[in-house]
DNA sequence: ACAGGATCCTGGGGGC
DNA sequence: TGCCCCCAGGATCCTG
């Protein structure tokens, strides 16, 4: 569920209570995340300093400084994981996986994730840079080109669904922003990626940049339980146009919502604006 | 090589 | 009312 707004709403808050600061104990749950904390990395982290805080697709890197810088922590929120930090009285949520504990230790930064489809882990050096310039990760939405976009949609055969799902074209979107950007491009999103011209791919361009800005405005969509910080909710969710409509009347033309499965995923679409 | 499906996981909601 | 089943989906691995 968290997809790139909420992503970035979450690294804006964690920025703003995590820079400067020094990470003094790591402590571990009982149950694995889908990957497993090493002993080793407590050793690496205690005593370093978080330099800055960044997003980089739906994934959030926590740099450290000196002196290895490029050393950092990588996290993933998966579907239900929240990443925050909070004060040791507080009581720790269910599912709470990982805790640092900062500085004197009165704060920590706690990991939950009911689904444990996401991980925090170490990223040495080498394995950050590793994680740089890996291909699996394509462009930030803001850097991918007209010309980019359609030569990904344009050699491939699946749908335009598909290949917005797909990270390696362009990172952040899931599910629901997909189905936001197809409708405000007013393309079916099971329109073949090869059937784009080169006019609808910059409006699809246009529109993924469109949605996401104003989801990361809105503080990303709080579907049942995505909160950033110490439990604030997003506002998109009611802005939505198609996500969660299905049966609704389209705002724009009143028809009625519908669904299709894409790409293994719940797909909503407007069957008039869409064609 | 590429596309689509299975897999991991738990809470919530629908249906009976 | 209670219980069971299914669904939500990001990344990764597997299969045809």
């Amino acid at each position: 569920m968290p997809e790139l707004p909420e992503v970035e709403t979450v690294v804006r808050q964690l920025r703003q209570r995590l820079i400067g600061r020094r990470f003094s104990r790591v402590h571990l749950g009982r149950q694995p995340l889908r990957v497993r904390w090493r002993r080793t990395w407590n050793r690496c982290l205690v005593g370093r300093k978080v330099a800055e805080v960044q997003r980089r697709g739906k994934w959030i890197l926590i740099k450290l400084e000196e002196p290895s810088a490029h050393d950092a922590l990588l996290a993933h929120l998966g579907m239900t994981g929240r990443l925050y930090v909070t004060g040791k009285t507080i009581p720790k949520a269910p599912h709470t996986h990982l805790v640092f504990s900062l500085d004197d230790g009165q704060e920590e930064l706690r990991y939950q994730d009911p689904r444990r489809f996401g991980l925090v882990r170490y990223l040495h050096a080498e394995e950050f840079k590793e994680f740089e310039s890996s291909q699996r990760l394509g462009p930030e939405p803001w850097e991918v080109t007209t010309a980019s976009l359609c030569a990904a949609l344009n050699r491939t055969n699946r749908c335009v669904k598909a290949v917005l799902l797909d990270q390696r074209v362009l990172a952040g979107v899931g599910n629901i922003y997909a189905d936001e950007a197809l409708f405000d491009a007013g393309l079916s999103p099971s329109r073949l990626g090869r059937e784009l011209s080169a006019e609808e791919a910059d409006r699809l361009r246009r529109s993924i940049i469109r949605v996401l800005n104003r989801a990361i405005q809105r503080h990303g969509s709080t579907i049942l339980n995505f909160v950033y910080g110490e439990g604030n909710r997003g506002n998109y969710q009611k802005e939505f146009r198609v996500y969660g409509r299905r049966g609704l009347a389209c705002l724009r033309c009143q028809e009625l919502i519908v669904t299709c499965r894409l790409a293994g995923r719940t797909t909503h679409f407007c069957p008039g604006c869409q064609q």
